[in-house]
DNA sequence: TAGCCATGGTGAACGGTGTTCACAACTTTC
DNA sequence: GAAAGTTGTGAACACCGTTCACCATGGCTA
């Protein structure tokens, strides 16, 4: 009966409902309880079925991975709707603090898209490794920084204090520069490519590696000091590299 | 024969080879391949025999956290030991670089460890859970931060350029800089407590943020540029803060 | 010395897992 | 209406953690 049912839907809503299941599992329960046949006992399905969807155990988790980019970028892009068009400075704090909060709201889901070793493996021909830089996670990185970057620009920003960047790190500064300006035209934003000097993506980065590591070590538990409360240092960091970037923080 | 040997051999060292094994299947396969069956495998026994020395899978994950938090805390001695005792700035980066270096050479070791989620559940009884927080861990955090602010102490050290301490923060701060006081005179470095102020506990606490942020970025490729040589980005990284704090970086 | 008993091993067994395969049922296409 | 393709099934294999009854060994005490 629920299998007619099953058959007579288009395959992309069985795909979905897999997926989601693997999701609420990952989330309740953590990486190793995505089990096929879990999946499947929920489904009302056998295991094997699963095999027409994904190739393995390990594809689907990597299917999974983009779904939770994709997720987290909508959340992000949730947030920052209710943000005036001209704040910048409350859309750049809104992005930050809603990554943070959905990191802390599922730390299982973090925990494998932002903190597990690449697959060392490579994969079997050409295929994305693990759920690392590939399409959905540049989705999410894109959304991110992008948004951050679009913040930056609109904003009259003022480079850092000066850092003097390592040479070898100037054409990946750049490239990232053009694919930013690009991705920037391609959502209709123009932008002057002198407003974004190395500097800033530079600092970009930077900020990309305090708000990272703040958010993993709080979701893991791995500040060297009991933190009874970690908001307020997460505030405190995000003045700081707000002013920083001479954004007017109220 | 095999058997009747181990048996002879004191109950120590079968717990050594046990873990042995088990640290060597982690560091090459990763989590997922260190198990019971395996390790038994190794080492010519049956799995239920290892349930004389663990009590489960769990059980043994966990104290291989701790060998790993002894294991890298003693990386880091060594690597300090090369270093003359009063040149301090070269004692920082040997710590902060044999850190990146191990967790470029370990990631699954470094993810275990570093970057798993916290046991959401609680410990049969009062028993340390997962492997965060608890003595080895201690170990390691103690060796790690408590030669950086020896370190930073024995140097005459300016506070880096002022930063509000949140509010929320003081209690924690104060009971980190008590803890770490009596960690150093426990160790023979007797120091004036008005030589380590708040802020500059709070900006050791940063430090790990950024260090961890990066090598945990660079560990599982999460940078959101490509990065072809993360090593300068490192060191610049080092540096910023090297002067941040007030020490000469050559 | 004889017996006891804690220690540390064994093999069988249970239920769970990923994965493969032959096969069946249903849908679509020719 | 037959052929082909799609999507499910159930059995099977190998592996996993874990429990259990059982057995050998060695050191302790009566």
């Amino acid at each position: 009966m629920a299998q007619a049912t099953r058959r007579e839907r288009p395959r992309s809503d069985t795909e979905r409902e897999i997926r989601e299941t693997a999701r609420n599992l990952l989330v309740r329960h953590g990486r190793e309880a995505v089990t096929l046949r879990a999946i499947a006992r929920e489904l009302g399905i056998t295991a094997p079925a699963l095999y027409r969807y994904y190739n393995s155990r390990e594809d689907l988790l990597r299917q999974l991975c983009d779904d939770i980019c994709l997720d987290v970028s909508g959340h992000l892009s949730a947030d920052l709707a209710g943000i005036p068009e001209g704040d910048t400075t409350a859309q750049v704090f809104a992005v930050c603090r809603g990554f943070r909060r959905w990191a802390l709201a599922h730390p299982h889901e973090f925990a494998l898209v932002f903190a597990s070793p690449e697959g060392s493996k490579a994969p079997p021909a050409g295929e994305a490794g693990e759920c690392g830089p590939g399409p959905a996670h540049d989705q999410f990185g894109r959304v991110f920084l992008m948004v951050a970057g679009r913040v930056l620009i609109t904003h009259e920003v003022r480079p850092p204090r000066p850092v003097a960047i390592p040479r070898a790190l100037v054409a990946d500064l750049e490239a990232f520069r053009d694919a930013l300006l690009a991705s920037l035209a391609e959502h209709g934003i123009e932008v002057p490519p002198e407003r974004l000097g190395l500097d800033t993506v530079y600092f970009m980065l930077q900020f990309w590696v305090r708000l990272y590591g703040h958010v993993a070590l709080e979701v893991f538990g791995r500040f060297p000091i009991a933190v009874s409360d970690p908001e307020p240092m997460f505030e405190s960091m995000l003045t700081d590299l707000a002013t920083q970037v001479g954004l007017q923080v109220p």
